[in-house]
DNA sequence: ATGAAAGCGCTAACAG
DNA sequence: CTGTTAGCGCTTTCAT
């Protein structure tokens, strides 16, 4: 079927500017400003150039605009595992308020890997976008951060580091908290759990606040470092197998895990070992995943309160950005809170044989 | 007139390609051609453009290149629910794929809610990627549907639409494979329980399957669509308390949940209200998650081969964006096998009361 | 094998 | 208030 005449042009490659502007009978500029919304166009300019800008289905191309702005609308973010529930609600988070804000978020896992982790950052930086928020960050690399700070502000939300805006938990605190709930309980042999491929700044926080508390309180912290599913572990500095750490009559009864995964990926273990929990042993976490809350793993654990991080990590790194914010790094905490639930109690009596 | 006609470079900025060129001695067209790798640039000249891109740290910019180019290397990726553990692990492996294939995976989380599905697109095709990647799409509007059409190939992977390549697991197959276990333990009153929020055309094949291998039991299916943690849902079309359904005389005892997430949910209801799993209600999910293997919850359920999914899904995609596949949709049907845990047995005597 | 030149579509001075 | 003009940094013919 034939169209009209003066009807729009069949379209074959997107309309730019100049067909808007010859379209509306005007210049590219006025064009131009119209849709950045400046002030100072006439009402009668301003519908004409809008209504051929319907007409034609026109959409500014952003290439050409971050081309010439030097600079893109795109957030890095740097995930430590999307398959990690606590990362996975933040990236939600994270997403929704960078969009409220007119930013698009592009994601990079990193795996606790720190090669993948730099080449996901070499990846951002290629694509120019405008800033990077950490979700998670090893800081391995002296070089990258020169770059980054050179480059592009950076925030580090639920995580530290000293060069960039920090938005976090006081993880010294929870781990005081999970600690001080654990020896309240009654237990005096503890340990901290944290896995490798996700330790970072804040697993340190958490740990030293637990140790200080323990040593405050008397107790002794055995320092676990596991990569479930293995059998294995690093015990103290010592590989051995987990087990050895809940047997014997040196056991610990009272786990302070760094973070939600490893609580649940130990209760698992205890499940296929038969260490019952928390008659056995009592297991605290840290984050509180959705899953923490299921009547089947009821963790007791340290609530981050994820969506206030995210919030105030957008809200820093876009006052960064558009330099509404500028000077040293700024360090925002949150609070956390210990919520209780059924994977801890008191610790078995003494001479008594866990699983019996 | 050039920016900086000559002299050493201001340092202030990143160099350009012009720099490296003047700093090689060479023209910028050359400099450009080693970049690219292109055949026919002499052993000595491209010696010489390689040693000021290394003194110069020179990065070529993508923006600039896209914005001749008329393309980016940007893979856009529809995702429902990143909390959803289904959905982090497909994008986890979405996006380690992409970039094996030089591609940058941006997300976009719809909450299955179409409108911000929408405006996720939208948001996609102004960054104006290369594809889209929907790991779940609610299909609502038709607008959208030619506007993509004309502009981005586009795949859909574990979900299903007509105009676009398909990857997926034969969903039909899968809701038969639960259904069939559960009709073999010797449940007759089933039901299929799905959560509107993630209702897409998969859930609609895997409901098909289940009906079908149903009837041709003698076995009937009751319809769910609950929104967890709700007290209520609607069952069979009449919004009802969601006990109801497994209530009375003709109570379903088996349930398949078109995901493992909902099954996950229901199970939580289950040990809230005093159901027992599997003694007074058998459930069935979809997907296998890793949540699924806990001891805790051992889930039986219809596995997908995620990582596979996602690796044809890109390859898929990848081939059409760079011209190697042309034509028609092209549909991949990969394998599904059910996956027995802890969920299901044989359903209780009859007459025998729930939770008694 | 290399260089010159013409844009990609847009923004941002600066004139008028 | 609107138009003119000069690039943003790169790829890509087309000459040489």
């Amino acid at each position: 079927m034939a169209r009209r005449a003066d009807g729009p042009p069949p379209a074959r490659r997107p309309p730019t500017i100049l067909d808007v502007a010859s379209r509306a009978g005007v210049s590219k500029s006025t064009v131009s400003n119209v849709i950045r919304g400046v002030v100072g166009v006439s009402e009668d300019t301003r519908r004409k150039v809008e209504s051929a800008v319907k007409q034609l289905r026109y959409r500014p191309n952003i290439l050409a605009r971050q081309l010439v702005q030097q600079r893109t609308n795109i957030l890095g973010v740097v995930v430590g595992d999307l398959a990690n529930p606590f990362f996975a609600e933040m990236a939600k988070s994270v997403e929704r308020y960078a969009a409220a804000r007119g930013y698009t978020a592009m994601f990079c896992n990193t795996e606790g890997d720190s090669a993948s982790e730099l080449a996901g950052i070499e990846l951002l930086l290629a694509q120019r976008v405008a800033g990077i928020v950490f979700l998670a960050f090893s800081g391995e690399s002296r070089a990258m951060r020169e770059t980054l700070q050179h480059h592009v502000p950076a925030v580090f939300v639920s995580c530290h580091e000293d060069w960039g805006d920090v938005v976090a938990v006081d993880d010294d605190l929870g781990g005081r908290l999970a600690t001080q709930h654990l020896i309240q309980a009654g237990h005096t042999r503890l340990a901290f759990l944290s896995i490798p491929e996700l330790w970072d700044s804040s697993d340190l926080a958490r740990y030293d606040g637990c140790v200080d508390e323990a040593q405050a309180a008397g107790a002794t912290v055995t320092r676990i470092s596991w990569s479930p599913p293995a059998d294995v572990a690093e015990i103290d500095g010592a590989a051995r197998d987990l087990r050895y750490a809940f047997d014997g009559p040196a056991r610990v009864t009272g786990v302070f895990a760094s973070n939600d995964v490893a609580a649940v990926d130990l209760m698992e273990f205890g499940d296929r070992v038969g260490l019952r929990v928390p008659a056995d042993l009592s297991i605290v976490g840290f984050d509180d995943v959705p899953m923490a809350g299921l009547a089947r793993i009821a963790l007791t654990t340290v609530a981050q309160p994820r969506d206030e991080l995210a919030r105030r990590g957008i809200d820093t790194i876009v006052e960064r950005i558009e330099g509404r914010l500028i000077g040293k790094p700024r360090t925002t905490l949150v609070g956390v809170k210990l919520v209780e639930r059924s994977s801890t109690s008191a610790p078995p009596a003494d001479g008594f044989r866990p699983g019996g």
